[in-house]
Parts: structure tokens; C-alpha cells; sequence
DNA sequence: TGAACATATGTTAAGTTATAACGTCGCTGT
DNA sequence: ACAGCGACGTTATAACTTAACATATGTTCA
């Protein structure tokens, strides 16, 4: 990855960053259209594939959308909680249950080399609302 | 769901079923239209939520793609491990592994609706014709 | 039976997500 | 400076999914 590529990176994991919710590859492409209106898909779609790399961003799989990682990089696998009423994402980890998981999967051979863990339902904040009303 | 949505669904389920490795809903719907040409999309896609809400069919999120349910039908998430060379999907379920989930999405006061777990890797037939190259 | 209702499909169209291919440009190191 | 690499720009298209509304089939009950 050269300069170029870097400036590029930052940029999409800055509008990535000043969203709290997960984005899609497009609604990124929209915000950085505003500065740059060349900027093509390919692009994007190379610089969040560089930013999953380096597990920065996060791949919300079951959304086809991004995150910009909340905690420390880390390369381990997160177990996500997404919030289905507000799009708000936790993101946890947990060493021990990526083990059991491995276990599970491997009492056939199996050997795992990448976790997707995604927990849809209602965040507290999103509960607690519906609750009032 | 009227005994002709059974029919549509049958379809869907058998062609599903004829194949060891997951299906993206075109490759079904490829299928089916040798069958009946007029076939579209929204058809198969259709199917595909009732069988899925049915719990007959698990829909990959990593991969949008399904399987047919390898097991009894169930609704509780099930632990898909996905071999990336041979494309075979092995499915368990594990209700304390789920609990633990909830537990950790639950610390924040979350609350867990639907679980998406998935593991990449290579499955064990895979593993060994690899070794032997 | 046959009219009325419910439900699924047929059809058209478009929206959304993702990648292939290839030329060009800028960055890096010597 | 310039060779070579790597990322971008551009075009095009592939792949996945759903909206909307018309039509046909199935079911129910008088």
C-alpha cells in the first residue's frame, strides 16, 4: 500500500467513523462523492477490502454494510449486536466463546479460519423506548 | 399458504435438496425454469422466505446463498460451517453456545432476537486432499 | 355449485450490492 | 530521472433483491 492508498483508506474510514450506524459501501460513495465526484465504486470497494485486512472495519455480513471497528484493531473475530429498530452496532469479544465455537465445528474436522458472529434484536436504548410508549 | 404455494415451495426444496453445496436463488431458479420458463425471481425468492420462516431452509448471510436444513427442521440458529474450497456446509446446533451468545450481547441490556453464526474454513475432505498434494 | 374472498403467482421494472478488465497515473526506491 | 509497482479511474456488467400491480388459483360457505 502506497501514500495514494493510504489517503484513500483514511478518507472512507472517516465517513465511516462520523456515522454510528453500519453504512453501505454506497451511502460512503455518496458522502465521498461530495468531495470527489469521480469517485467510483471500485474504489470504494478497495479500500474497505484493505480496511477489513488490517481489521480496522468490521464487514456487517448479514446487512451487506461496514463499521468502523469501535475497539483496539484486532484481527479476532467480534460478536456483533445489531440493533434492529436504531442500526446501532456492539461489538464484543469473547476469546473463550470463539474457542467453543472452533470446537463445535472442528469435532469434525472442520478447521476454522474466519468467525461471523451477528446477533440481531433490540438494543437497550431502542427496549426501553418501546416500553414508554 | 394455499396447496399451490406448497407446490412452488416443493420445487424450491427439491432442488435445494439435490445439491450438497449451497445455492444462490438464480442458480435455483435456473433450475426450475428448465421446468417452467416463465419462472422470475420474486417467485423464488417468495419460496424462499416461507421455507426459511418454516425453518426447512437456512439462508446464508455470508454467502447469499441457502441450504436446505440438514437436520430436523428447527428454528433455532444453527452453527454453519462453511468449507471455502468444496463449498459444503455442516450444520450444528448447540442451545448452551446460543446462550452464552445472548449472554455476552445481553450484558448492555441488549436483546437478542435472531443468531447468525457462521464459520469459514476448510472441512476435513478438503484438509487431507490438500496434505496429500 | 358458484360467488366471494384469500393467497400466491406472473410480470415488469427498478433498486441495491459487488466485481471484471484494462488503461493511466502517482509513488517509491535506486 | 526513470523503472516498476500498486492504486486509482473508468466503463461496463454481473449478481442479488424487492416494489407494485395485474392475474390466476384455491378455499370457503351459503
Amino acid at each position: 500500500m502506497n501514500e495514494r492508498g493510504k489517503r484513500m483508506q483514511a478518507a472512507v474510514l472517516a465517513v465511516l467513523r462520523s456515522h454510528r450506524a453500519p453504512m453501505s459501501a454506497y451511502e460512503m460513495l455518496g458522502c465521498l462523492r461530495r468531495e470527489n465526484p469521480r469517485l467510483a465504486p471500485p474504489t470504494i470497494y478497495r479500500a474497505l477490502a484493505a480496511l477489513i485486512e488490517r481489521g480496522i472495519v468490521h464487514r456487517l455480513e448479514s446487512l451487506n454494510a461496514f463499521i468502523a471497528c469501535q475497539r483496539d484493531r484486532h484481527r479476532q473475530a467480534s460478536i456483533l449486536s445489531i440493533c434492529d429498530d436504531c442500526g446501532e452496532v456492539e461489538e464484543n469479544v469473547s476469546a473463550e466463546l470463539l474457542k467453543e465455537l472452533s470446537g463445535i465445528a472442528g469435532k469434525s474436522g472442520f478447521a476454522p479460519a474466519r468467525h461471523v458472529v451477528e446477533i440481531h434484536g433490540q438494543c437497550v436504548t431502542c427496549g426501553a423506548e418501546e416500553e414508554r410508549a
